[in-house]
DNA sequence: CCGTAAATCGCATGTAGATGCGAGTTGGAT
DNA sequence: ATCCAACTCGCATCTACATGCGATTTACGG
């Protein structure tokens, strides 16, 4: 069974040339070509393909917004973004909505042949600086931050599990200390961190205020 | 110029075979393997590389910790993690410490040198479920959703203040309502959301933004 | 006009969290 | 040997938070 693969683009020319590198792949056909968000729901809400190209720019409705729609009703489908779009704001918007690929235009070819397939294992094929911006995002918190790391490990270990809502009971036992030892480890936090409840010792350890 | 790569691997065998791997190809060279962090850090630092690449699990301290202390020092060493585990935890962990590639072991061979050279151009080289892990992130929010904005104007508001870790009192006195009243709203909130205490509150509301 | 949703307020009770004070143990550095 | 930092535990007290139950007012749509 080759994999039913749609391809969303307001470019026709484009759109084409997609079509014939997918049909050209054995294990691939292009069941649908479409210049839009509406028409492109229209038809793929009914019949599902396996996997979505999308375009980004799209004329009305945005690319993003189109991936909403079809995540929001037929959540197994897979989307592949392909865009000349490589600014952040746009690749968080594309993965929140639901794409699970991302590549960029230029690069484009056989590897979007291989894109497809990965996808359909379950894996997320991004163009290299794609990644590497997606990655970034876990990394800026900790780099942005200003350095509350003078916490003893205990007391980091506890601060993390505070941070995951656990109460203070279950900070005892999920570490085989007393509640009261884990009240002497959150005193000892807080004034390191400059706070007097939970709620602000969140707020500096996940976001930064 | 040869890329300088030095290896951190407590399985002295399998840091072997990818030092052998990396002297292989034309363009890297291996400038070191540590079994441990310490002895990685002690050197590793004051002559840095271009690339590490770091096991997880090393003895006493893991190779996450010591992510964090070479990136702490010299942030332009690039590091990827080559390790057995995949679950998401350790991911982004790693990823937060300041790794910039994720492999995981059985995937090494040719992909280890290609990976290198991709760190070293700004990419991101990760194994393809590991790419996919950390694309969920980004959707998660909305997938294990319950609906966030099911909330009046009033509780919305109380939500925000609360997220900023102001006290019930302060909430009221900032609305020009009773403390009653507030506890009301958040009665509410937590109904809407799931949640019976202000720390779950905070995770949801600003895990999901 | 009536029902409903939203917003407001009150009271009571129980649990979780914050903090002051004290103190014993241990591994490592001087 | 000594000291210190980190970790541990206990108790008491006060504040903040969570929640059950009830109630009034206002605004909007049927």
């Amino acid at each position: 069974m080759r994999i039913r693969v749609a391809i969303v683009d307001d470019d026709a020319e484009l759109g084409a040339n997609l079509r014939s590198l997918i049909d050209g792949a054995g294990d691939q056909v292009c069941v649908g070509t479409y210049p839009d968000s509406d028409s492109a729901c229209k038809v793929l809400l009914r019949d599902p393909p396996d996997v979505v190209l999308m375009d980004i720019n799209l004329g009305r409705h945005s690319g993003i917004d189109c991936v909403a729609r079809l995540k929001a009703v037929v959540p197994q489908v897979q989307v592949i973004m392909v865009t000349v779009y490589e600014d952040t704001e746009r690749i968080f918007k594309a993965l929140s909505a639901g794409a699970t690929g991302y590549l960029v235009k230029r690069e484009v070819g056989p590897e979007l042949l291989e894109a497809v397939r990965q996808v359909m294992q379950g894996q997320s094929p991004m163009s290299g600086h794609i990644a590497r911006k997606v990655v970034e995002h876990f990394q800026k918190p900790r780099l942005a931050g200003n350095s509350p790391e003078d916490l003893t490990p205990a007391e980091a270990r506890v601060l993390d599990q505070l941070a995951q809502g656990y109460m203070y009971k279950e900070i005892a036992a999920n570490n085989g200390i007393t509640l009261d030892t884990v009240r002497t480890h959150i005193r000892s936090i807080y004034q390191k961190l400059q706070v007097h409840t939970r709620a602000e010792a969140l707020l500096k350890y996940l976001g930064q205020s």
